[in-house]
Parts: C-alpha cells; structure tokens; sequence
DNA sequence: TAATCCATCGAAATCGTTTGCGGTACCATT
DNA sequence: AATGGTACCGCAAACGATTTCGATGGATTA
C-alpha cells in the first residue's frame, strides 16, 4: 500500500504547512481556494488517506462499533447483524463482530477488548448465563454507548431493543385457543433465560385467563436435540393436538420428531412457532409463526444507538411488535 | 472508561519517567525487580490498558483482520465467520466483518476501508460480477496479506482456499449414476460465478464418462424463487427421477417445488444437494449431501493467514475435500 | 588510583493528525 | 501616517506508546 502519504509528504512537495494541508482537506475558510485546489489535487494524484490510528489518537473516538453475541451462527443473530451492517455502513461506521459462545468469561474479554479499541458504541446481546450487572453498569456510567438487545440484563437505566417476547407469546396463546386446541405441549427454551421465562410466563397467563380448560403442558429444551427427544418422549404415551415451539431451534427438533414419529400437519397435530422467517417456510406446510425479526430488531438497535450518539440522555426500551404470519400449519 | 489511565499518568505517580513505565510492563531487562513490581501493581490498580491506537500509529500495524462477504446471512459464510473468528480469538486478533451486497462497488469501499484501518490482513469472498483483477493485485503486490476463499478472483499467485467445486460436483455425479438415474434435472447458480462453471463443468464430464445416456438437463438459478419456478415449470411437461441442487440456496427453491407438485422423496424423485450441512437435515426424509462445509473452510483460511503473516513467501491453493453424507433422499 | 563495566534509568525523537494561537501582508478607513 | 480589519497561513503542542541513544553511579578490575 502507498502508506507513505501523508501529510507532510504533500506539505513537502507543495512547500506550505502541515496544518495548511490537513486545513485543505477539510475545507476549512482561513484557506484559499487556489490552496485548496492544489492539494486536494495532490492528495488525489498521490491516493492519500487520512492514517486512522493517528486521527483515532488523536480524538480519540474511531468510528467502529462494537457487536457482541452469543454465536454468529444462528439465523436470528445473523439477521441482526446484516441489519445492523447496513446501517453502520452508512454512517461510515464499520463493525467489530464477537463471538462470546455464550461463555460469560469470554463475554467480559470481549467487552475489554470493544473497550481497548475505543469503539463509538456497543452492541450487547448478554449470554445466557452472565449476571454481570456491575461490569454492565460500569461501561455505562463510564459513558460508553451500550445497546443490549434480545436477550437483556435486568437493568433499569440502559437502552435495550427487545422482541416483544409477551406479546408473541400472547399472540402465540390467543391463536391456538382461536383454533381451538384442547391438549397443548409447549416447548420453551433455558428457563434461566429471561426471554424464556418471560415467554412462558405471557403464555401461561393467556390460557390461563381465555381458556382454563386447556390442558398445558410446558417443557424446556436447550438445543433442538432435547426439543426432539421431548417431542417423542411424550408421544409415546400421549398426545397432543399442538405443539407450540418457542425459537427457531426448538421448532427444529419438534419438526423432526413429527417426522419420525409420522405426524401430519396440521391434522395430527398442529404447530405454531415464534420464529424469525426463515425455517418455518422451509417446511411442508409452512408453518405458521409469530415473527421477531432480527433483521427490524437491528434496525431498531441502530436507531437506539443514534440517538445515544446524538447526545440524547435518557436511555430507553424498544419494544419491536410482534406479527403472526399464517402458514398451513394449523386448522 | 478510564482512559485516563496512561503511561505518564503512572509514571507521574511513581516519580519515574515514562519509557521506565513502559519497559517494565514488558519486562525490558534493564529494569530492576523492585521497579518493575511497582509499576506493575499500580498498573494493576489503576486498570491501565495500552492505546491500540499509540500501538498501532507507531507499529502501523493492528490486530484486526478484514474479513469481506457478499451476505452474512448465509448459512455457508455464517459458519466460515464463526471459525475464523474463533481462531482469530485465539492468535489475539479481532475481525472486521464487512458484507459487500455481492456489489463490486461496495467491495471495493470495504477494501478500502481495510486497507484505512491498517488490518493485518483479509479475508475476501468476492462478488459474483466482480473482476476487479487489478485491484487485487494492487494490494498483493502492496504486501497486504490477502486470502480468498470460496468465490475467488483468477489470479494465480494468491493465497486461496476454496471447497472441491470439481471433486464435490463428481461425487454427487458419482453417486448419482451410482443409483442408476435415467433422467437428471441439475440446477446450478449463476453461471458468471466460477463456482457454478467448475461445478457444472465437473458434474457434466463425470456424466459423459461413466454414464453417457443418461438424460442430462442443467438449468440455472440465481436465487431459491428462480430454483422453485425452473423445477415446477420442468416438470409440468416433463418428469424427472432426480434433482441435483448446487447449493443450499437451490435446494431450498427446490424443496419447495417438490412440497407444491406434490412428489415424494426418494420414490417419486430423488434429491442430492452440495450443502454445508444445516438444511439438508431438516427435511424429511434427510437429503443426502455431499458436504462443502463453511466452518472447516474458516479454518483452512486462518491457516492460510498465519502461514501468510509468518512469513511465507509463496503463494498457494487449498482446496477443501468433499465428503459424502448419506441421508434418505436417494433410493 | 584509574580505567572499565554493569545495572538502571531518562531524554527525546517518532508515528500522523488536529487545532489553538499567533503572525504576516495587504487593503480600506480615519 | 496611524489604525483597524481581513484573508491566509505556519508554529508548536498535543494525543500515548515505543525505542534509540545516552547518562549516571557504584562496583570491579588492572
């Protein structure tokens, strides 16, 4: 790379100042326009380009963002981050993306390592197992911009962009009784995930008020591995005429063991999901799903972290609103 | 943050100058015992962490690589991110994902952008129409390590890992004139990018070889709707007995297809898909794949990039082998 | 005793950019 | 002729860490 061009390069070829050159560039009124012309000539013929670290050192921001999440690998994450990418482009932002592998050791690292680069902003989403309230609070009142999304610490005074995880499952609840299920298996995810609990609880809550006659049965799954074996496991002696799957990867296994099993969709047993699109188109019928994208999940958290950047004070929750999807897998 | 905490600012507090400060947190043998405890436990104390940017304005280099795709939401390019970064942990660096939108002009910004923030190397996929093949060499020859992987540029002297397009394509032609099919539907990608040509290429001559009459019927696909229409539109006239889909992307079109035309897998039509391994177990019955896998890429190309940064002048190609899983979508 | 050596440490330059402050020249007013 | 104003531009000090080249003082050796 031509790395040898800078500032002093140019002010040497063009006999005038460092500071006249860098004012130049940046169009500054104390220059003139002939002075102007001449360097951002040179400039151009000589393909400058301003040395980040030295300008970063200097103002000591850099315009990188820092992205942390449990995996990269996970439609939902995925989504975010291409949402968020987009955005952060256009800002002239770009993006620091970490994997934490849900390891709230590796989580902390991450974090030092967004704050030894100095970067404009966080986003967050915690493992599953991190309570690290007080390393949170330390980066925010330190002042560092920090977004968490998804999955939350139980903080008051932080910007959080969320699913509206009541809401889905509230939704999740009311179109399964509007089908009239009576025997209903509902798969959630770590119960010590505050997404989950949250779920099940909105959930329970909806029969519970709209049709208490229903018999629920909720059970807890942490990979689509375990949702399958449940699946089967409580198929051998009973049987269900719903199975409700809290995320994505539970609706994996619970596919697959209706495919074991030999169920048909939706007359031996229907399905509903709250998932982020992508999986429940895949299956035949479609399933039908209550959606929380990543993708407008990452939008949202951009927006968050503008208005953080643009000085605004009070932090705040976004609640991104939940939508059913009709698919063929229910009747 | 406490980004007050500097050199100076220790070496004030403990009366010693700075480059004493700084050579007794390296260790520099010139220090004595006594000083170098002091100044390590203040150190401690007062949180102290490098500038990376000082670092990296007077090393001018930094430990962040670039790594460039045309989407991050893709199953093959999630996985490849996942592993690199991964290993990138572990050898101390961090990565700067950076999505292209497959358009040669955004790919070229983020080139730019790598090569303004000084990363210590690259890891590029590059987009479908792009044939920058100066540009590339513009920054090979400038020195930046540089490491193609999956969709690679024909240039000769770089650093590449790509899977086995050729072997991958001739197992699944293998395999299926292994089970004796008569007339084959195979859909490819975009025959502008190298990985549809080779593959297609490929899995054509293994037919001419060994299997000569059997009805060969390519078509081509640029997305899953594409993949979905061309097979609904063939067999509204025609049938085949089997359906080879170059990518995950085209068997997704093409499951679907199957699901609307009502076939059954494997006795109506068999399917044989080149995938990374996450959609064909999905369906029911399993699609046998022959496995192109992004993660076992991702490390393949880290190691491409160490040999590159250690030192290794020459250049070379590493291709990744294919392997055969059998799942029940063949009979 | 003088010369030498070693263990410890500091001063200062350097990386490239930004910016406060001051300086020069020139023109227009009184 | 003295003053004020303006348009341009340069000096030099930051930013924080690294590193070269000495410097110092005490111990050792000839």
């Amino acid at each position: 790379m031509n790395y040898r061009s800078t500032l002093k390069n140019i002010s040497e070829k063009l006999n005038i100042s460092i500071s006249t050159v860098s004012r130049a560039l940046k169009n500054h009124p104390d220059i003139s326009e002939s002075t102007k012309r001449k360097v951002k000539d040179l400039a151009v013929l000589m393909e400058y380009e301003p040395n980040t670290y030295a300008v970063n050192l200097r103002t000591n921001v850099s315009k990188v963002f820092g992205l942390i999440v449990p995996a990269i690998s996970n439609l939902f994450y995925e989504s975010f981050i291409a949402a968020v990418e987009e955005d952060a482009r256009q800002l002239g932002y770009s993006l620091m993306i970490l994997q934490s592998g849900n390891d709230p050791v590796t989580e902390i690292e991450n974090l030092k390592l967004c704050k030894q680069t100095r970067v404009a902003g966080i986003f967050i989403c915690v493992a599953t197992h991190a309570a690290h309230t007080e390393t949170y609070l330390k980066y925010i009142e330190a002042g560092m911009p920090l977004v968490f999304f998804d999955n939350v610490p139980d903080i008051d005074s932080c910007n959080k962009v969320c699913p509206a995880d009541e809401e889905a499952a509230t939704i999740s609840a009311a179109t399964i009784i509007k089908y009239k299920k009576k025997k209903v298996l509902g798969i959630f995810g770590n119960p010590e995930l505050s997404i989950s609990r949250k779920r099940m609880e909105a959930f329970r809550k909806t029969f519970a008020a709209d049709a208490p006659k229903t018999q629920l049965e909720i059970q807890h799954a942490d990979s689509s591995q375990q949702a399958k074996e449940i699946v089967q496991t409580y198929f051998s002696s009973k049987k269900a005429d719903h199975i409700f799957c809290m995320s994505d990867e539970i609706l994996m296994g619970v596919m697959q063991a209706t495919y074991k099993l030999g169920l048909t969709i939706p007359t031996d047993v229907s399905i509903l999901a709250i998932s982020n699109g992508f999986l429940p188109a895949l299956f035949n019928p479609a399933i039908t799903y209550v959606e929380t994208s990543g993708y407008k999940l990452g939008k949202l958290a951009m927006r968050s972290m503008s208005d953080h950047l643009n000085g605004q004070t009070f932090t705040k929750v976004i609640i991104l609103p939940s939508l059913l999807i009709e698919g063929a897998s229910m009747q």
